[in-house]
DNA sequence: AATAAAATACCCCATAAGAGCGATTGATTC
DNA sequence: GAATCAATCGCTCTTATGGGGTATTTTATT
């Protein structure tokens, strides 16, 4: 917001790590944290008011969670940057969080110096994570394992494009009636009735 | 693979930074890289039968990429981890990456130092990226903007379970008439025309 | 107070979809 | 050489879907 001195905001309910942390942050060069909230309406209340760059915000606050709080301001503060600041490294936490508009996650035991780093790096586009935390993102792009065959994919790509057999049949020259046949092995092989279900779950299982 | 060391390849079509990295790389305490390849053809050729921990692997080679070289080999190889080691860091190239089994993804001009100590990151179960491509994944998890209002938005959800009107009508407690008349406007919203069109909109948008 | 959305409900009608059948051909695998 | 699977084509029947309307009430938003 303010250039040269990055300006943070902690949302942290201990009393204890809030106080240590906004010291540490304040005192170092190029850092300024001149506002700190123990819990998530609090600083949904003064954060859009504030000069701030970046946020480090607590997943477990009592209340309303950190991560329906990132939810909140971000929706209207797109340029304030949000890192999580946990103990939580479920996979549930971290893409809430990145869903929520976290653009890093870290967790506490994260020292200093390097959250100095960090924020930094979040400040200037980047997303710091830690490697381990990197490895659950990346793994929700793999694929594990594909029932269909290239000719059912091909299928049922055109089917998510919004074609009726007819259409389907068109494009990939072949008779409706085998169009049909070939949605029907689709269905059960995903264990699905209609096609609305199939192209969730395949797209869900990153069949198409 | 084996204990201790780690057992490294290299896939990269240029002799220069191929020798120059395999030299570093085996010179290092507790790691050996004793396998180097020009072209993706060779790799899958030959790492299938080597002692093989982690792989670095270039994307721009001569003939097959190192994108599809990292597909063929994870195939049958899911315990061997793969770091693309590139000078491309366009969105395509991650994603691509990543959905063929890469485990990190890391810029050519990352010193050697650095490049040890993610090499042992992977290995140990960790994804190393910089924090730049982090921030374009995390990006990727960024809802855009949601045309939907919560009903229609619970409504598309149950359609995409397999629900018909009915059903739908049902678990809303709604008239099976007016779950009909949402399912006209969400159509209508995300200019589709029928439900798996609509569905697999709402899910690329990351508005289900 | 006025306007705009959102949420609710209903009607008609042509067509698309899905369930339940059967069948042939050519690969691939065991 | 048998068995399996993929890919192809066909039929009947019932139900679901989507397009075309109209209309009221509640809830923001201005």
């Amino acid at each position: 917001m303010i250039s040269d001195t990055i300006h943070i905001a902690i949302v942290e309910d201990d009393h204890e790590i809030r106080q240590t942390l906004q010291l540490i942050l304040d005192g170092s060069n190029g850092f300024a944290c001149k506002y700190a909230f123990p819990d998530a309406e609090s600083a949904i209340a003064s954060i859009p008011n504030l000069p701030v760059d970046v946020v480090l915000m607590d997943i477990d606050l009592p209340g309303k969670s950190g991560i329906d709080a990132t939810r909140e301001l971000k929706r209207n503060l797109k340029s304030i940057d949000f890192i999580m600041l946990t103990v939580q490294s479920d996979d549930d936490s971290i893409f809430e969080s990145l869903c929520a508009g976290a653009s890093g996650y870290l967790l506490k035991d994260t020292n200093p110096a390097d959250l100095l780093v960090h924020i930094k790096e979040v400040f200037n586009g980047g997303s710091p994570m830690s490697s381990q935390i990197a490895r659950r993102i990346i793994n929700s792009f793999r694929i594990i394992d594909n029932p269909l065959s290239d000719r059912e994919t091909e299928i049922l790509k055109l089917l998510s494009q919004g074609m009726n057999y007819k259409d389907v049949a068109e494009t990939a020259f072949l008779s409706p009636h085998t169009v049909k046949t070939h949605i029907k092995n689709i269905y059960s092989k995903l264990h699905v009735n209609n096609r609305a279900e199939a192209i969730y779950k395949a797209i869900k299982q990153k069949l198409i």
